[in-house]
DNA sequence: CTAATGATGTCCT
DNA sequence: GGACATCATTAGA
């Protein structure tokens, strides 16, 4: 295992702050997806220690004419964050108690979004866990502690006052971070979206979720992860 | 105004 | 493999 590239020192970027650039979501959501794979998520929350994920699965969502996107019925008050500009966060509640984490993606003026359904968890394991005391059967394992939108959001205290923030902006208690290893190193893989059956073709089986193959903290049962 | 429903997760048998 | 908790959003009367 390789522990020592050597990363050239960019004197205009502090080392702690690698913010995520936007450029490389504003092309379509299935590039931003795989782009994503490998990304940071840094939850920085005033008074409290510092969470970091590593994203692992992630989801593109397009315009109204994917069937399984939320801006399906067009340009609504919910959606509207979802045609604005690329890289500011697009947070929503399912079913009443869960909270999703998107990601705005796309060119201006269309709607597009990557949903984030699962982290592996680096840094603020602790606080994740204590973030996830309601749900202490399933969080097991710190590499679970994240693994699934609804878990995400839990663990790193996401809702929707988060809504409409720019994650690309280097700071903030919400941001992308840059991948810390080299992107081609990673091993993608893409499979159909979960839980868009309602959806008709080609839109419900669209290989449009996208991983890393080989991480612990993928969504579904640990024995045989979901779409594998 | 009412009604239907979901980009989920947990616990149950 | 199945029940169900629980509410914002949307479409439609």
């Amino acid at each position: 295992m390789r522990r020592d590239i050597h990363l050239p020192r960019l004197s205009a970027t502090p080392v702690d702050s690698r913010p995520f650039p936007r450029s490389r979501l504003e092309s379509d959501p299935l590039e931003a997806a795989s782009a994503l794979i490998g990304a940071l998520l840094v939850r920085d929350a005033p008074g409290l220690p510092l969470r970091v994920g590593r994203i692992v699965e992630v989801e593109a969502y397009g315009g109204p004419e994917d069937l399984a996107s939320h801006a399906r019925a067009g340009r609504t008050p919910r959606t509207s964050v979802m045609f604005g500009a690329a890289g500011h966060a697009y947070v929503y509640l399912v079913y009443g108690m869960h909270h999703c984490l998107n990601v705005v993606s796309g060119p201006a003026g269309s709607a597009g979004a990557v949903l984030l359904r699962a982290v592996e968890p680096l840094e603020g394991t602790a606080l994740m866990r204590e973030a996830r005391a309601d749900a202490p059967r399933a969080a097991v394992d710190d590499t679970k502690l994240a693994s699934g939108p609804g878990r995400l959001c839990l663990a790193f205290g996401v809702d929707r006052s988060q809504n409409g923030l720019d994650l690309c902006a280097g700071t903030g208690s919400l941001r992308l971070e840059r991948p810390r290893h080299a992107p081609e190193t990673i091993a993608l893989a893409r499979t159909p979206r979960i839980g868009v059956t309602y959806a008709s073709e080609p839109w419900a089986s669209q290989a449009w979720r996208v991983i890393d193959r080989t991480s612990a903290a993928l969504s579904g049962p640990s024995s045989n992860p979901r779409g594998l």
